[in-house]
This record gives structure tokens, C-alpha cells and sequence, in this order.
DNA sequence: CGTCCACAGGAATCCCTGGGTT
DNA sequence: AACCCAGGGATTCCTGTGGACG
């Protein structure tokens, strides 16, 4: 008897176990654009302020929107948008290309005195001038191929489109730090001059870049004409994130009664740390449910979310190593081989004598030191290296590399590709110190 | 105080891929 | 088929440099 009552507190608890904490995740994801936009008021309202020129029939400046990741720029400008394209009547469209990558629903004409586009763009994918102007082209119904045209016939042919009609065109241009790394402003001087050739239409520009340095790059003329106004997005404060994630954990959950009370003020806490960022916290919150659906836990406990911090760090870690490049994976895996070595830091030339060795034994093809440099450097940037630049006077100039993440992990995770594999009992030559 | 190391890192160029036009 | 074009990775050639050593 005592066996049955336990059995049926046991199917009890497992009804209650398998009701799932989740009822919509779609809310936290960074892609969602909420209808409420906490701590965000002053912006908005900036922004509108600007924009507000559309009803008068103007052509409103072009528009510097910064600040750190994960402060609601985007989310900001998208909302003001649309917003914008419902208050003067407007339709949304989407329109799927042909490589059925962007599809923009908060663009939209209207059909008042004349049609008001707003165009989102973001310059992470569409990285190069050819392709945002391909892009814009497209917008227009024009059909431009991914690649072959010369830039200029390109830019003819979304120019003279352009220009068909008399309308206004607002240009988002998101993360627009990324069209300058690696080459040409030409497209932004283009753009931010284009007006002046312009018989019937009008172009205003939103520039968004997290990059606050962006600007001291830019060419003098672009800069002016870009940051007509700009507009600073703060990073939120603990308390801030709080708000923000107490809003999306409402919408996302079965009932608020299910997250301990101690888990948004310490999601947000953590976020806070890290610039205060508002994904992060989104990131924290959704990782820390899912980790206590997986348990089969009923609510969401502090402890789920500090697991979740780690899980979320090395999932970052696996997955960049393991998509890193054959070469990288080369210079990454010399590094750990000789960290073991000199944990104080390696110089460039030993991690090169060693590359050589592991492309020879892996049959790969054996890059210049000055392609490893860059390597090691883009590693560094992931955040997988460090590499500090370091006199070490008599002795030369070089980078002083250290690991960026734990050794065994990524040591780990390239082993699992062949090529590293094969090369996973190679020794070192000894180094001895000075 | 000047030298000189061991590279850093900029610039021009090449090579290759995927796609165009004639 | 012959030739042009953009863009990304890589090479070649190069000038620049912080500071310990002599």
C-alpha cells in the first residue's frame, strides 16, 4: 500500500514535470522587437523628433545612432519605423530574395503624396559595396546579380531606379562599422551625397555601429554629413535589466510563479558586468530555462542560471574553434602545444617554427609568417588568443600570446578534426629560457 | 647614448572563385 | 571561347619601433 500512494505522488510529479516551463521562446530571442521598449523613452523620442519631417514633406537629416551591444539600437530604430510607415498609412511588405536571406517586414511604402520607404539593412551580411548596392538595387525591383557586374554599372542601375519616381527613402544601415573594416567608405560617401544628384527622390540615412571609434575613421566629409544628429544609446544598469527582463520573462513563461525570485535580478546582475548588455540577460534567462527543462525541474533556480553562464561561454568556445579554419586550427593548436612550455607567453617565431612542423606532418600547405601574424591576431580577436604586442628590447618586438579559454577544452575540440588528429603526438623542439 | 633584434603591420600585387558580357 | 569584374585569402616587399644590451 505504501507502494502504491508512492506511485501515484510519482505520476503526479511526473505530469507536473512535463508541463514545460516555456510557453513562447520566440520572446527571447534577439530578434524579437517588443511592443514596450523600457528605459528607452528619451531615445525614441529623439529619433521621432528627427523623423518627424517626413509629414511635413521633408527629407529628414541623416541620423548617428551608437553605443555598446546590446543597448536596444536596433530594436529602437525598428520600432520607430514601424511606427512610422502605420502612422502614415502604410503597408508592410516582405519580399523574400532570391538567395531567401533578408526578409525585411518592417519596410513599407505608402501611397499618400508620395511613397516613404524604410529600408533595414545590416551590414554584417550585406558587407561590401557591391552588395549593399545590389541589395538596395533589388529593393527597387531591379535585378542584380550576386556578382560579375562592375561596381559602377551597379550603382547606375540603383541609382537611375532611384530616381524613377519622387519618394523618400530612409536607409537603415545596421552595423555600419562592418562596410568600412577591409576596404571602401566609397559606398557611404556615395550614399550621404547622393541627394545632391537626385532629381526626384530623397535619401536619409540611419547609421547604427556599436564601434565607437567608427567615426575618428571615417572620411571628414562622410562624418559630417552622417552625424547630422547622433544619438547615444547608453548600456543599462542592473536595475534597468531587470525591467526588461521581468517584461520578456512574463510573455515567455507558463506563470512568473515558475523563476525564483532570485534569478532575473541576477541574470541582470551578470549583464550588467558585461556592459550591460540586454542579450546577454535574455541569453542568460532562456539558457538557464532550458537547462531546467532539461532536469525536469518545475521552476528556474539561481543555480540554473550560474550553470548557465558557464554553458553559454563554452558553447561560444566549442563553436568557434570547431568552425575555425584549417590554418587557424593549425596556429591555434601550436599555440596550446607550446603554452605548456611557456605559460608566460609565446612570441610569434615559436608558434611559427611550430606551424611549420604540424603543416609538414599534416601534409598542409605552410603559410608566411605574415599571414600566421594575422592569424594569431584574428584569433585574438575571438577572444581565443591573447595577443599583447611586447618589447622585449635587445631581444626584438613581438606579440606575447597567451590562451584565451581553457586549454584542455580547445585542445578537446581540435582533436576531433582529422588533420589535427594526425598531428595530436607531436612534441615540441624544448624551449629554454634566457 | 646608439645599436640592433624580431618581429609588427601597411601597401601593392597576385591568385582564385563565381559570375558577368561580347 | 575570350575577356572583364569584385572580393577574399595569401604573398612579397617593405618601413617602423621599444627598449635591453654594450
Amino acid at each position: 500500500m505504501m507502494n502504491n500512494q508512492k506511485s501515484l505522488d510519482c505520476l503526479f510529479d511526473e505530469l507536473l514535470s512535463n508541463e514545460r516551463i516555456f510557453i513562447n521562446k520566440e520572446v527571447l530571442r534577439h530578434s524579437y522587437t517588443p511592443d514596450q521598449l523600457p528605459h528607452r523613452q528619451r531615445q525614441i523620442e529623439e529619433v521621432a523628433a528627427i523623423l518627424v519631417s517626413v509629414f511635413k514633406g521633408e527629407t529628414p537629416s541623416n541620423i548617428f545612432v551608437y553605443g555598446k551591444t546590446g543597448t536596444g539600437k536596433t530594436a529602437v530604430v525598428k520600432h520607430i519605423g514601424k511606427a512610422l510607415v502605420k502612422k502614415i498609412g502604410g503597408k508592410f511588405f516582405s519580399k523574400t530574395f532570391r538567395d531567401n536571406n533578408i526578409v525585411p517586414d518592417y519596410s513599407a511604402v505608402t501611397d499618400n503624396d508620395y511613397p516613404v520607404w524604410f529600408i533595414y539593412m545590416n551590414c554584417e551580411i550585406v558587407d561590401t559595396q557591391y552588395r549593399l548596392l545590389a541589395k538596395l538595387g533589388e529593393y527597387f525591383g531591379q535585378s542584380i546579380p550576386l556578382t560579375g557586374w562592375p561596381t559602377d554599372k551597379v550603382y547606375d542601375t540603383f541609382f537611375s531606379t532611384l530616381d524613377r519616381e519622387k519618394r523618400l527613402v530612409i536607409i537603415v544601415l545596421d552595423e555600419i562599422d562592418r562596410l568600412l573594416r577591409k576596404g571602401s567608405d566609397e559606398v557611404l560617401y556615395n550614399l550621404t551625397r547622393v541627394n545632391s544628384d537626385l532629381v526626384n527622390a530623397r535619401v536619409s540615412i540611419i547609421g547604427i555601429t556599436n564601434d565607437l571609434n567608427f567615426i575618428e575613421f571615417l572620411d571628414p566629409r562622410v562624418r559630417s554629413s552622417l552625424g547630422e544628429e547622433e544619438i547615444v544609446f547608453p548600456p543599462y544598469d542592473a536595475i534597468q535589466l531587470q525591467d526588461i527582463l521581468t517584461q520578456r520573462a512574463k510573455m515567455s513563461c507558463r506563470s512568473i510563479n515558475l523563476i525564483d525570485t532570485g534569478v532575473v535580478p541576477l541574470c541582470s546582475a551578470y549583464a550588467a558586468q558585461e556592459h550591460g548588455d540586454a542579450r546577454r540577460a535574455l541569453d542568460l534567462f532562456r539558457v538557464a530555462g532550458e537547462l531546467a527543462e532539461r532536469e525536469k525541474s518545475k521552476r528556474i533556480t539561481e543555480k540554473h542560471v550560474r550553470e548557465a553562464k558557464d554553458h553559454i561561454e563554452q558553447d561560444r568556445i566549442v563553436e568557434v574553434v570547431k568552425t575555425l579554419p584549417i590554418q587557424s586550427k593549425l596556429v591555434l593548436y601550436s599555440c596550446i602545444l607550446l603554452e605548456k612550455y611557456e605559460p608566460s607567453g609565446i612570441s610569434t617565431g615559436e608558434v611559427y617554427t611550430v606551424y611549420r612542423d604540424l603543416c609538414k606532418l599534416s601534409s598542409s600547405e605552410i603559410l608566411t609568417q605574415r599571414r600566421i601574424s594575422d592569424i594569431i591576431s584574428e584569433l585574438d580577436m575571438l577572444g581565443i588568443l591573447n595577443a599583447k604586442v611586447v618589447s622585449k628590447g635587445r631581444y626584438g618586438r613581438t606579440k606575447e600570446i597567451r590562451m584565451g579559454v581553457p586549454v584542455t577544452q580547445a585542445k578537446r575540440v581540435l582533436e576531433l578534426d582529422r588533420k589535427i588528429e594526425r598531428v595530436a603526438t607531436y612534441v615540441p623542439p624544448i624551449q629554454h629560457k634566457l
